[in-house]
DNA sequence: ACCTGAACACCGTTCAAGT
DNA sequence: ACCTGAACACCGTTCAAGT
């Protein structure tokens, strides 16, 4: 019974129940102990959640920005973090839980930075182009984690526009606000909007 | 012993503590009766949230739009907006708990469809605008939630900044990023943006 | 060094029983 | 109709005691 084995079955009863199917006391049963042994080895839940949340930061991908242009490499990265952040629901959880989500952003921000400079910006420009990108797809990524995440999901905007006759909107914008919006393509081209607005437009070649 | 004592009671509890503190059983205390008497009134511990949430959803202020051109009413629209969120952490705090975050952005998205019509769009450019800006402004106030919330709050990514030398990056740059951000200002830049991006030109007059 | 048992101080919820 | 008491099935955590 060692730390590491303790830590991946904890990991392992996340994985598959989200963060309320973990407590000390299933995890002891799981593993065949007392709980208390658990607390011998990795300390408290917290300690033990941040552990979990250690490995999965050291197993995360590099950030690798593609493209030919600062602009297309900042579109890359934009999408890539978005992706990997929805395609691992636990690494998000776990980091909100423990306030551990500047960790998760910094390396996004780093390329970012780097990007912006080498496409000409400095000074305020590239700080108020950085803030709004950075702040704008971290708001995508939370928004997704409200909406979307482990947490009760609700009725959806697009389905109370049906419920309730608003007021002043006329039918045809009605029917517009009552469809399901594609989450994915509305990122996109919002990114695209504040990267048109933000960059110098690409040199010829 | 009505069921609105109990639930102007348990509203305290959280206007005060947050929603940690408040459990059936101090509510029980508090009220000096035994917990089950709480579940023959109002139901149990969802129910009773429910119920605090219509209240607080009752006394919102109605979303007045202010200015003389659709653009300015929709930026005062988005402003109001976070600022209502940010004014009440609780209102915030249970519409996610209870997975009715929908229902308290809607008012805003209808007054953003009727000023984009108004301000001349119609079909894909309105609904394209519409996503862009309602998810950008919802992205903002969610990531309000994540790291300014009543959440565990850590480090933020300037600090980190400081901590670890990111590579490739000039050193008046890494100084930028160091710099803790005005998010209100970050916000109104990112709204004017695309509401430049997004209206047609406002008409002279 | 490593683990158990007992205990403390909590939860939400149900349900038979009382008035 | 309204409330209590007892009970069930849980939590996280501490700490003395065992080997």
């Amino acid at each position: 019974m060692d730390d590491r084995k303790i830590v991946e079955v904890a990991r392992a009863m996340l994985e598959e129940g989200g963060l309320a199917s973990l407590s000390m006391r299933k995890l002891a049963t799981e593993l065949g102990v007392a709980p208390t042994a658990i607390y011998w080895h990795v300390g408290g839940r917290e300690e033990l959640l941040g552990r979990i949340l250690d490995d999965m930061t050291a197993e995360r991908p590099p950030i690798l920005p593609v493209g030919d242009t600062p602009r297309a490499r900042i579109r890359s990265v934009a999408h890539s973090m978005r992706s990997e952040v929805h395609l691992t629901p636990l690494l998000r959880q776990l980091s909100i839980e423990l306030g551990r989500t500047a960790e998760l952003a910094l390396p996004c921000q780093v390329v970012v930075a780097r990007e912006l400079a080498a496409a000409g910006l400095s000074g305020d420009a590239l700080e108020h182009a950085a803030t709004s990108l950075l702040y704008t797809v971290g708001g995508f990524i939370a928004l997704d984690v409200l909406i979307g995440g482990h947490l009760r999901r609700g009725p959806r905007t697009h389905e109370l526009w049906s419920v309730l006759e608003p007021e002043g909107v006329t039918p045809e914008v009605a029917d517009r606000m009552r469809r399901p919006s594609d989450e994915d393509a509305v990122f996109a081209r919002t990114v695209d909007l504040l990267l048109d607005a933000l960059l110098p437009p690409d040199p010829p070649g």
